[in-house]
DNA sequence: AAGTTCTTGACACATTGTGGCAAATTAGGG
DNA sequence: CCCTAATTTGCCACAATGTGTCAAGAACTT
């Protein structure tokens, strides 16, 4: 099983064209074909799903009831801002101008591989995220995660 | 089962490269296949996880739901700071430059063996770390960590 | 002491990221 | 319709980085 990880700062060309990070292009599945679909996240920044991963999404949403609100307004605003996208002969991904002007992207992108999923980030806005967490807060994330996790079958 | 132990200093190459402890190499299981994953580590050190073991990590991870601020915060704070990396056929690992500068790696660096993990310290660093402790502390926290635990083989 | 295994330096080659430029496509206005 | 402008897509080339290989010397075993 893939997942994405790892951080990569690249930048965009005036066309909004961006390199794929190759480490993350190896992961893909073939069934991918390289294409996927870009829609506005959380916090400010883009995600990008392989397109087999983006069936997941579409089927959970389709799960979402459409007799309340909150189902109905999630599925309305992560679907309407949606759009595919695929890699050219160069590895690279236009991305929608929309999508640079929501993400405040400017001639610098960072992908950060989320498992499942891509973040695109603008640098300046990842800063900002970064220097709302506090500094003790790694740590506290560092002892949850790990903590558990290298001990095979302590839970 | 398997436990990293020992301490080994390696020089790097202006590329990154750093051989793997020959010591250490025997121990890994056939199933990680030389594979491992670097990450940031507390105290300005490198952790490096064998495959197999990376999974347990992941597998904590993925539990993180993604639709909870702390939950993506965690995950995102995590997998970013890490990458896959394999040794070569001279036994190398090459350590990415993103995490040589944040371990203030420059042409040495230190391997210690921390059981189902390694941590990869610069020289300096790591000496740092030793001269802030003072003998009474470590005592201390040596009971508490081994005198409440196994008893009963400690001599 | 001889042979094996490790470590590391040096070199060559492949890949990646990026900027500039050309070709192709689309859209709009007279 | 045609010409032009604007946008999109593709191509090439350079620089930088990453990866693979070979081989000498150090360290360790027997």
């Amino acid at each position: 099983m893939y997942s994405f990880k790892g951080q990569y700062e690249h930048s965009i060309d005036e066309k909004g064209r961006i390199s794929f990070p190759a480490k993350m292009r190896k992961l893909l599945s073939p069934s991918a074909q390289d294409r996927f679909v870009v829609v506005r996240g959380l916090e400010g920044c883009l995600y990008l799903y392989p397109e087999n991963e983006w069936n997941n999404v579409e089927q959970a949403l389709s799960q979402a009831n459409n007799f309340t609100r909150s189902g109905r307004i999630a599925k309305r605003n992560f679907l309407r801002y949606a759009e595919d996208v695929s890699l050219d002969k160069q590895n690279r991904i236009a991305i929608p101008t929309d999508h640079i002007t929501f993400a405040a992207i400017d001639s610098k992108a960072v992908f950060i591989g989320m498992g499942q999923y891509i973040e695109i980030w603008s640098p300046e806005k990842l800063k900002e995220a970064d220097d709302n967490l506090d500094p003790d807060a790694f740590e506290e994330i560092f002892e949850q995660v790990m903590g558990g996790g290298s001990q095979t079958d302590v839970d």
